[in-house]
DNA sequence: AATACGGGCAACCGCCTGTTG
DNA sequence: TCAACAGGCGGTTGCCCGTAT
């Protein structure tokens, strides 16, 4: 199911694994271990180079190989950990047991980037889509709108999700032509902009980002065990059941993730100005649940100086 | 029925990093 | 300190197969 056999410079054999090569492959790493990939081949007599003898063994033989599509649950953590590490597919993969890194990354490449995209979501830097300022137009917003109040399966995540990205669509529009020059005078009375430019929220399938785009989330020290447990209660506290279901669901406490939200709990605290005027712009859902703020900046902002 | 097209994915390529002498 | 080597990684290629025309 690939491309056809052939022989390299040296003689060795490129393409498809036969079933035979597959065996003596097999048959050598249960008796001896892969040891030095390079001499592997040799040692086995498989007329292949070790790279292909190593790769062949981990994107396909493995005995923990997990084979199948993948799952909502691992969707989501690869979503989350692509917002937070971008294309690092081995770091991905190791929080997902039996997935490989090609595996990942091809998933990723056919499918999520395609839903994300449909959702109005930028793959790469897992924002929203910005404001076109050449049509005055929130672009994908009516998009969004028209998906979250269309029928759905009622199993279906993405009616919230999608309402839920509309809103943040919205609210990251309306802070935009308040950061403008011509707003600015407006938007220093709600609060000052370059705290702005710290505002995370929490994405509603899974990820946190920023709500403006010059900074990525930096990697974060990866979740312990008992993290999950913290985190669970959060995500419910928000109103995101199913999300902390998830994470309860996850009974052998698999690999851990990123600190999907980077706030101690005085970094969490949500400024009153931004708060009030949130309220004023969202519901009551959103305008207190998906939203937080992320202190990772000297002189602490005004508000938490008291 | 034949052909064209596009999606999915296994495998390869080339670069990077860590290790060893 | 440096070079050689091995392994790992992300990006890309190209074939197979299902679907549309």
């Amino acid at each position: 199911m690939s491309r056809a056999s052939m022989l390299d410079e040296n003689g060795l054999k490129k393409g498809p694994w036969t079933p035979e090569e597959d065996r003596i492959l097999v048959d050598y790493i249960e008796k001896h271990g892969h040891g030095s990939w390079r001499a592997l081949p040799n040692l086995a007599g498989l007329n292949r180079c070790g790279k292909s003898c190593r790769l062949r063994w981990t994107n396909y033989l493995r005995p923990d190989i997990k084979r199948g599509n993948f799952s909502d649950q691992e969707e989501q953590i690869i979503i989350s950990l692509h917002a937070s590490l971008g294309n690092k597919w081995s770091i991905i993969a190791s929080h997902l047991p039996g997935r490989t890194d090609n595996e990942i990354k091809n998933f990723w490449n056919t499918h999520l980037k395609k839903k994300l995209l449909q959702m109005g979501i930028d793959p790469v830097t897992h924002m929203p889509t910005p404001f076109d300022h050449h049509t005055n137009t929130f672009s994908n917003l009516h998009h969004l709108l028209s998906l979250s109040t269309a029928p759905w399966d009622s199993s279906s995540r993405l009616h919230t999700q999608a309402t839920q990205l509309a809103k943040a669509h919205l609210l990251q529009n309306v802070l935009q032509i308040l950061s403008s020059p011509s707003s600015l005078a407006i938007s220093n009375n709600l609060f000052n902009t370059q705290q702005i430019t710290n505002l995370t929220y929490n994405h509603p399938i899974g990820s946190s980002f920023q709500t403006f785009p010059s900074n990525i989330q930096p990697l974060q020290e990866p979740l312990s065990c008992d993290d999950y447990a913290t985190t669970a209660p959060t995500l419910a506290l928000e109103n995101d059941c199913n999300r902390a279901e998830s994470f309860y669901d996850m009974s052998q406490c698999p690999n851990s993730l990123p600190d999907l939200i980077p706030a101690s709990p005085e970094c969490s605290k949500i400024p009153t100005a931004i708060e009030n005027n949130w309220g004023d712009i969202m519901d009551d859902e959103s305008s207190s649940s998906y939203w937080k703020y992320a202190i990772n900046q000297t002189p602490p902002p005004p508000w938490s100086v008291s």
